[in-house]
RNA sequence: GGUUGCGUAGCUUAAUUGAAUAAAGCAUCUGACUACGGAUCAGAAGACUCGGGGUUUGAAUCCCUGCGCGACCA
């Protein structure tokens, strides 16, 4: 039972009964009524004036009038075009007590029978994770678990790209050191050591093009003669060759580089169900070439090239084939987009991929449209936007780059700090107390970078951003452990029965409470997590202010309140779990 | 050059299918613990929602235009 969605029925008909209007029950808009006005919901009746031909004050109050036939609502008042309706407190302590027996209370149907693919992390294997990255993986692997809790069946994807002339440039600089060094030999995650020849490479690349602009060639012309350029290019025509000496020199590279992602993952909590290689991929898509010619959606020039004409789709002609027969990007992407569709036989597939891909998406939509490929409907980009640092623009090259595993380790020491300060520790053995610290500073981080509208470029201060009070991951934990303390001291068990005369705070708690549905269903939708957290916030707020004024563990409280306080207390504890579970953020009971 | 995203208190964000006095957190200032957990709560102060036009009974939100920041395509 949802009281929005009855309260629209009720309004629809009245509608229906004293203006003869007819409307859709969900078009039908309701607000909460703000703070300083009487009543729960808020129907705004400028939009209808036209139709009922009355005021605006005489639409609401003949609305109201005829809404009062009705149990649910208590009382009706109008304040110029808006019409504040009361609801009854038998039917939200109804409601209440049917949510604390609903086993399903914290799911939707919406995507019943649906498959989905979320494709999101998908790396370079040539270094290692960056705060940019950990705001896909966090988005992607949230984005998945609010469409599993609406039904949808949800396959995690990440398709690593482990070939090309980035990895070629780290294998070469490994190589030319010959130092022969690996992750046991330097003690060092084997990311980071890719990585770090990632960036040799780049330097003796530089000092060479300087050279020979010195020695009068022209910028352009030096970057492509620089010799370690060359040597990069050759050793990529050898891997696409098959030559066995380079394959296995970066099987083992890639290799190192996957045991440290592991590593990065797992403290991430993040996880996937299928891994897609580009050395696999990157040949599919060309057979598509074929079929697109066949059709005459695709044209080619006299060079050779293929091109497609996507103009009339606001976009432009986008080169598919090279002269010389090597394919693209988008060539690739056209085939893997096939290949998932055979293996999981998606409905919608997602990519969790930065804004700067934006145009790249709607090309690849548009081609797969022109081929009337079944699945192009399905495929959606859930962009986001880069995130930036007080001195601009996060560049590896320049080592700007805030890195992924640092910072997490950071936040596991600045919550240590606080925990060790003002934690309740106390009865936890050390391996618990670390244990503790990682959940609360990954929450911290978690949090941070979640809340925030995925398509807004984000602002990461390291010095001041990430804090622990008010509007943050801990602030939530801390209301959770707060509640399984009360409940602790309670004593009582959960009743709802022989409760009336809700108080303020614990009405405003119970409707918030009596939302989860509508967010749960909205951030699926929107693809969205920071609908969650910024409802989940809300909620720990409201239990806090509830806390205060309403006392459910104190000697003087009545049986009735205490047992109805104590569900309360239960139902929004596990709200906050659930919430910050879809967020990939643990929910300590003592913090 | 073309396309596109963003611009909200000092800072970080909310409200963007148009609605009442633009909502929070941080920072600043006041109050509240012999405790149901002060990582909390209550309160003060802080915003011509980038500028200029327009549509509307009503605009942070929609349209046009200028400025600023970014991205992509060529």
């Amino acid at each position: 039972m949802n009281l929005i969605h009855t309260l629209q029925k009720h309004l629809q008909q009245a509608f229906q009964e004293v203006f003869q209007l007819e409307l859709e029950a969900s078009s039908i808009k309701l607000e909460r009524t703000l703070q300083d006005f009487l009543g729960d919901y808020t129907l705004v009746v400028f939009p209808y004036v036209k139709q009922s031909r009355k005021s605006p004050e005489q639409t609401a109050t003949l609305l109201g009038e005829y809404l009062l036939s009705h149990q649910l609502i208590a009382g009706f008042n109008v304040v110029k075009g808006f019409l504040n309706i009361e609801l009854s407190e038998n039917e939200i302590l109804d409601f209440f007590t049917n949510a604390t027996q609903d086993a399903s209370f914290f799911k939707t149907t919406i995507g019943h029978g649906k498959n989905v693919v979320v494709e999101y992390s998908s790396p370079n294997t040539n270094k290692p994770l960056h705060l940019g990255h950990i705001r896909n993986n966090l988005l992607g692997y949230s984005v998945s678990e609010i469409l599993k809790a609406n039904g949808y069946h949800v396959t995690k994807a990440n398709l690593i790209n482990d070939r090309g002339i980035h990895i070629c440039k780290s294998m070469l600089a490994w190589q030319q050191a010959g130092l022969n060094e690996t992750p046991e030999s330097t003690g060092m995650k084997g990311d980071h050591l890719v990585g770090k020849y990632y960036v040799a490479f780049d330097k003796t690349y530089k000092a060479e093009i300087e050279t020979l602009v010195a020695g009068g060639m022209t910028k352009e012309e030096a970057e492509k003669q620089a010799p370690s350029m060359l040597a990069a290019q050759q050793m990529l025509r050898q891997w696409e060759a098959g030559d066995a000496d380079t394959i296995a020199l970066w099987k083992i590279m890639n290799g190192w580089v996957y045991a440290g992602f592991d590593v990065s993952y797992k403290r991430l909590g993040v996880d996937f169900d299928k891994f897609y290689y580009e050395s696999d991929t990157y040949l599919l898509g060309k057979s598509t070439v074929k079929e697109g010619l066949d059709k005459k959606v695709f044209y080619q020039k006299e060079d050779g090239s293929v091109w497609i004409d996507l103009t009339d789709e606001g976009l432009d002609n986008k080169l598919l084939l090279r002269s010389d027969g090597t394919s693209v990007y988008i060539t690739q992407d056209i085939g893997t987009a096939q290949l998932k569709y055979d293996d999981f036989n998606y409905d919608i597939s997602l990519y969790v991929v930065g804004n700067e891909q934006d145009y790249h998406f709607k090309v690849l939509q548009g081609i797969l449209k022109k081929l009337e490929k079944p699945y192009a409907a399905g495929i959606k980009h859930v962009s986001y936007g880069m995130v930036d640092l007080p001195s601009g623009k996060m560049k590896s090259r320049e080592g700007t780059v805030v890195d992924a595993d640092d910072l997490m380790e950071e936040m596991h020491d600045e919550a240590r700090k606080i925990i060790l300060e003002r934690g309740k520790t106390d009865g936890m053995n050390e391996q618990q107390i670390e244990d503790l610290c990682e959940e609360v500073g990954m929450s911290a981080l978690k949090y941070y970078l979640l809340r925030v509208d995925p398509l807004k470029r984000l602002l990461f201060n390291p010095a001041e951003s990430i804090d622990f009070e008010g509007n943050t991951g801990p602030y939530i934990q801390y209301t959770n452990a707060r509640i399984n303390s009360v409940l602790e001291k309670a004593g009582a068990s959960a009743n709802t029965s022989n409760y009336t005369g809700l108080l303020g705070p614990e009405r405003e708690l119970i409707l918030a409470l009596h939302n989860y549905h509508i967010i749960l269903g909205k951030a699926a939708e929107m693809h969205n997590p920071a609908e969650i957290a910024n409802y989940v916030y809300d909620i720990a707020k409201r239990y806090n202010r509830f806390y205060y004024e309403c006392p459910i563990a104190k000697e003087d409280v009545a049986p009735e309140a205490r047992s109805f306080r104590v569900a309360l207390s239960i139902l929004t504890g596990k709200t906050i779990t659930e919430c910050l579970r879809l967020l990939g953020i643990k929910a300590p009971r003592k913090m």
